[in-house]
DNA sequence: CTCTGTGCAAACCCTTTGCAGAGCA
DNA sequence: TGCTCTGCAAAGGGTTTGCACAGAG
């Protein structure tokens, strides 16, 4: 279950986590799975599944605060701002806090605010380059792990 | 296709919308889907699926931006903030606009921000109420289309 | 009359889960 | 040894889609 935490540092689990770590790309389960099947050709997508979310429960990685598709993780669990390629939906960490201010917000009556999630929209340098040559249509490209 | 325009105003298209704006609860397509039935017994899921879509592309709806759990939408098109409920996923509206300023933060090299997804968290008056009363455990509660 | 909209059901994508055997402490 | 972890495959939730017929303009 989601919310065990891992009482033992299995090989699969050492490696996913090393793996994730090593990624800058904030990879979806299927990423990792892919990328960790290099050493681990036995695991199943199950297991990654699994660990991903149980090192996020721990605290030794983070998952991505919502957005569209499938649901992705940080190696890095440090709370740090993302920004989202609007075309591609690859996902980038972005210096410095934008400031949110909610004290001048109205909720609704009876409810309490404990924080917020925030999300930068763009563009990456590469759907930016592909819809200067190509025409303003095709805005799909697929997301391979990348570094 | 979601990036077709309607060009034809259908009775379902029209109550859909209608019982969509009358909500305040942010529902889902499968609780829109339960409310409209009272006025179009014979609609059907997919139904309301391509036309919450579609409303959402002409801009005469919108969909909420992300967030774990069903996809959520809102008759009301103008811009506003949401609080999301913790524990329970229900959604509401926020009064007055949260200052996020992200001219301070430096986006990856190459990329472009042209706008933020901005969400705030917190429990609503139910869930409070639930979880003084009840132990601090069972944090599920379903969400009926309310209002 | 033509072309869009719709119901139906299957397909899809992503994620979770039950089970029996493997492996860590 | 005992309890967790794992692979496998099936189930599950939410959403999309192909098809043939119904309906708007």
């Amino acid at each position: 279950m989601a919310t065990d935490k891992p009482t033992r540092m299995t090989a699969r689990r050492r490696v996913l986590l090393d793996e994730l770590r090593r990624s800058r790309a904030h990879p979806t389960a299927d990423e990792v799975y892919r990328r960790v099947r290099r050493r681990l050709p036995t695991i199943s997508l199950g297991t990654v599944y699994r660990n991903l979310e149980l090192l996020a429960a721990t605290g030794a990685a983070q998952v991505l605060p919502s957005g569209e598709g499938p649901r992705r993780y940080d190696g890095d669990a440090r709370p740090h701002v993302h920004i989202r390629c609007q075309s591609c939906g690859r996902v980038a960490d972005v210096a410095g806090e934008p400031l949110v201010d909610w004290h001048a917000v109205a909720p609704p009556a009876g409810f309490s605010i404990f924080g917020y999630r925030l999300e930068l929209i763009g563009v990456c340098p590469r759907c930016a380059r592909r819809k200067r040559k190509r025409s303003p249509e095709n805005n799909k490209e697929e997301l391979p792990w990348q570094r």
